[in-house]
DNA sequence: TCCTAGCGCTTTTTT
DNA sequence: AGCGCTAGGA
């Protein structure tokens, strides 16, 4: 390799000698000694692993070991002498994919690998190479990475400086254009004219040119450009790219169904060099294309890299096999695939089950009871999992399991540093860290209030951008003259000290305890503890749990970029508890027994998918489905529900596509629920309906079929159809279709007429709440 | 400058 | 229904 002068000189690195006793050295006493990590491999499996010069592409369907493979073959790679850990870049998307790498590789070799400088999700690997060579793409060393909500707000700040209406052209919008043309590797000058002029009248490639020079400006980078300035970099310097192409002896990337253009090319870039690639996916599991991934570039590999090997893992070793089968089926519905038939040497098991249910609500008591059961029969609430399709789907799950007192936990839900009073927090710091981050500094500024309004901000903002400092820096200039009224300029002369003397204290107080003392000296822990609101006290909480979690790190520094990474809060909580989260999150993972609520038209496959993607949207929903199947080891449930609240309304709803396309051979369904309203059958029933000890029918469902008749339910239940029939006949009677002017009662609206039909749907403007919109089996006569 | 009533939106989510 | 944001008034 040539020799390249700082901070190219990568040589530190590839000199490097194992250690005695160190990874690579453990590692290949390990492979000598009969190399005892490839046992237990099947054929493919040991294929995958041991081809490791040349392109490889490994289809890995789900459950077949596919991180087994990768981390095998890391070892393998080390332990061969083939190459240094830290000549191998090992890419995922999520920090917990990397994390558990790094663990598994540990256990592989027989200690820990931080001997894997490369080993890190795309993004922090990207990051990692911008902070060596930041002046090549216009930044500092010291560049701040921005979240979303940074983001939006820049844009927000860019938009309104070119005198657009926000209203019609939110910021959200912008962000979302902007980050559709950074996943495909685009910069301000390759948008192509048409999409450039999409948003607000023409203006949106100029947008997103003065984005950029905003960033730059502030020497900062929001997630897209971690990768797209590496493009950048790679492209207007190719001895840099050089030189990480003659680093990465060997290269591997997890999850390769979901990159984007962007992850394309720069994996493309750097590949061509040693061309000792693999890349490990499973088409079938693609369930990203809405934000960006391209399932192309698992189906283009061969081409990209002609002679490529290609390994298929179709032994599963997860799930029995009924549920195999039923997922295999569902599958095969799609087209394009690139074709894996999963098989299992396991025994067949329990057959999925299908439930329907009268109402969401229903459905949420028959999980519940479901859950209770199993949990009777000695199953760990741990080892199983609710999978949504939608976050508004837990709500009513959540509830209840609250009734049960049944302790669950909900996966993914508002991230511990999204929340404001986190980012509030941190946004002290950063500035402490780096008195030049504006964005940081006006997040805070009046947090607590300190009576600088809109004025205010805007002169100091004006005062900054006419001289070219940061505005901290402005602040300080404008308190010592008299453009400021008095009032505003006490307070921000008392913050700007406070955040010199803050800045001097880094040296010599551990990061925690200068947090501590800025949140108290900055009276933002006091605005908490004033408001007395419900959730102020869980603020406060959150609060000492950040500054506890921070002197885990080795400076601020380092913290500041952890959070920024990993946007993330390691959940240590062991209790034993069901887990409910959405598909997506749960992709990855498995559980005994997975519970899939919800499959109805509409809902999943979701409405908007198919509005907005058509048959690549239904494809989509469709490996969405068979993820949520594939998670399940020993059971899975789905279920459906006849009425489901959508924004409020109640809509009657049908069962999913989805649900036809599934063998029936394999599949039980659960005839009548267990119990409608709760326990026994109808008989009980009968007696409940008396009212004796609480009338369990207290789903909306039941509450109407009691109070109106329900022309559009078809009678399709047995035994609970019945006695709703029953109810159905004695209620007020006639099939509802009304005409415009009649005069109806609504439950929750009162009185009022109607203005307009449309078939079920009736416009009616309530005497009281106004023009509404609601279904026909909503209202009465009134 | 701060507070509040009203309006509009609402899939999935990582970094 | 529920939330967040904005505009407009006190």
């Amino acid at each position: 390799m040539p020799q390249l002068a700082n901070p190219l000189d990568l040589n530190d690195e590839l000199s490097y000698t194992p250690q005695k006793g160190g990874l690579a050295a453990r590692a290949q006493s390990v492979a000598r000694s009969n190399a005892a990590y490839l046992d237990g491999l099947n054929p493919e499996q040991r294929r995958a692993v041991e081809v490791i010069d040349g392109p490889v592409l490994v289809l890995a369907g789900a459950g077949t070991g596919k991180t087994r493979v990768l981390t095998t073959r890391i070892a393998h790679i080390i332990a061969t002498g083939s190459a240094y850990p830290s000549q191998i870049l090992a890419v995922t998307f999520t920090n917990k994919a990397s994390r558990e790498m790094k663990e598994r590789i540990g256990h592989l070799l027989g200690q820990v690998a931080e001997g894997m400088p490369w080993l890190g999700t795309f993004h922090a690997i990207g990051t990692k190479i911008l902070r060596r060579h930041p002046e090549l793409v216009g930044l500092k060393a010291d560049f701040t990475i921005l979240d979303t909500d940074d983001q939006i707000r820049l844009m927000r700040q860019v938009i309104r400086a070119e005198d657009i209406d926000e209203k019609r052209w939110p910021a959200r919008a912008l962000a979302s254009f902007i980050d559709g043309w950074k996943n495909r590797g685009l910069t301000p000058d390759k948008v192509p004219a048409g999409e450039a002029s999409a948003f607000a009248n023409g203006k949106g490639g100029k947008l997103y040119t003065l984005y950029q020079e905003r960033l730059k400006q502030l020497n900062a980078a929001d997630f897209g450009d971690l990768l797209l300035e590496n493009l950048r970099l790679f492209r207007e310097h190719p001895d840099v790219l050089q030189a990480y192409q003659e680093r990465f002896k060997y290269m591997l990337v997890d999850e390769y169904q979901d990159t984007n253009v962007a992850q394309y090319l720069w994996l493309r870039l750097l590949a061509q060099g040693r061309r000792n690639v693999a890349c490990v996916g499973d088409d079938d599991q693609s369930i990203y294309g809405w934000r960006g991934a391209e399932v192309d570039n698992i189906l283009r590999f061969e081409k990209d890299f002609p002679g490529a090997v290609v390994v298929r893992l179709e032994r599963n070793y997860r799930s029995t096999g009924h549920i195999l089968a039923t997922a295999g089926k569902l599958i095969a519905h799609n087209q394009g695939r690139l074709g894996k038939t999963l098989f299992t040497d396991d025994e067949l098991g329990e057959k999925p089950t299908l439930t329907g249910a009268w109402d969401s609500e229903e459905e949420a008591r028959l999980i519940g009871e479901e859950i209770e059961a199993l949990q009777h029969k000695g199953h760990s609430l741990a080892d199983m999992a609710i999978l949504v399709r939608i976050s508004a789907q837990m709500r009513e799950i959540e509830e209840r399991f609250v009734t049960l007192g049944l302790p669950y936990r909900v996966i993914g839900g508002p991230r511990f540093y999204e929340r404001a009073e986190i980012r509030d927090a941190l946004a002290y710091l950063r500035v402490v860290a780096n008195p030049t981050d504006d964005l940081a500094f006006e997040r805070i500024v009046n947090v607590p209030k300190r009576g600088l309004g809109d004025a205010t901000i805007e002169q100091v903002h004006l005062y900054a951008r006419k001289a070219q400092i940061p505005i901290l820096e402005a602040v300080r200039r404008l308190i010592e003259t008299d453009e400021l009224k008095p009032k505003p300029r006490s307070a921000l002369r008392e913050l700007a000290l406070s955040f010199g003397r803050w800045s001097t204290l880094i040296e010599t107080m551990k990061q925690g305890e200068l947090a501590e003392q800025i949140l108290e000296e900055s009276g933002y822990t006091d605005m908490w503890q004033k408001e007395r609101t419900a959730d102020s006290a869980g603020r406060l909480e959150n609060l000492k749990e950040l500054v506890r979690s921070m002197d885990e790190f080795p400076d601020l520094g380092a913290f500041l970029e952890h959070v920024s990474l990993v946007m993330e809060m390691t959940d240590n909580s062991t209790a034993e508890r069901v887990s409910i989260m959405t598909l997506h999150g749960a992709k990855g993972l498995e559980f005994d027994t997975v519970f899939l609520p919800g499959w109805e038209e509409g809902l999943f496959p979701n409405q908007r998918a198919l509005d907005e993607s058509g048959r690549a949207g239904l494809e989509e929903e469709r490996r969405l489905a068979y993820v949520g199947l594939t998670r399940a080891r020993r059971r899975a449930k789905l279920y459906f529900a006849s009425n489901r609240r959508i924004h409020g309304l109640w809509n009657a709803t049908t069962p999913s596509r989805f649900i036809d396309e599934l063998p029936p051979e394999h599949v039980e369904v659960i005839d009548a629920p267990a119990g409608f309203g709760g326990h026994g059958g109808y008989g009980r029933s009968r007696f409940d309906q008396g009212g004796f000890g609480g009338s369990s029918y207290s789903t909306p469902g039941w509450q109407r079929a009691q109070s109106q008749p329900q022309p559009t339910q078809p009678a399709a239940r047995k035994s609970p159809m019945l006695i709703e029939g029953e109810l159905v006949a004695k209620s007020t009677g006639t099939v509802a279709n009304f005409n415009e002017g009649e005069r109806v009662f609504h439950i929750k609206f009162g009185y009022g007429a109607v203005a307009s039909v449309d078939g079920n749907k009736l416009t009616i403007d309530f005497e009281k709440a106004g023009r509404k919109m609601v279904l026909e089996t909503f209202v009465e006569r009134g």
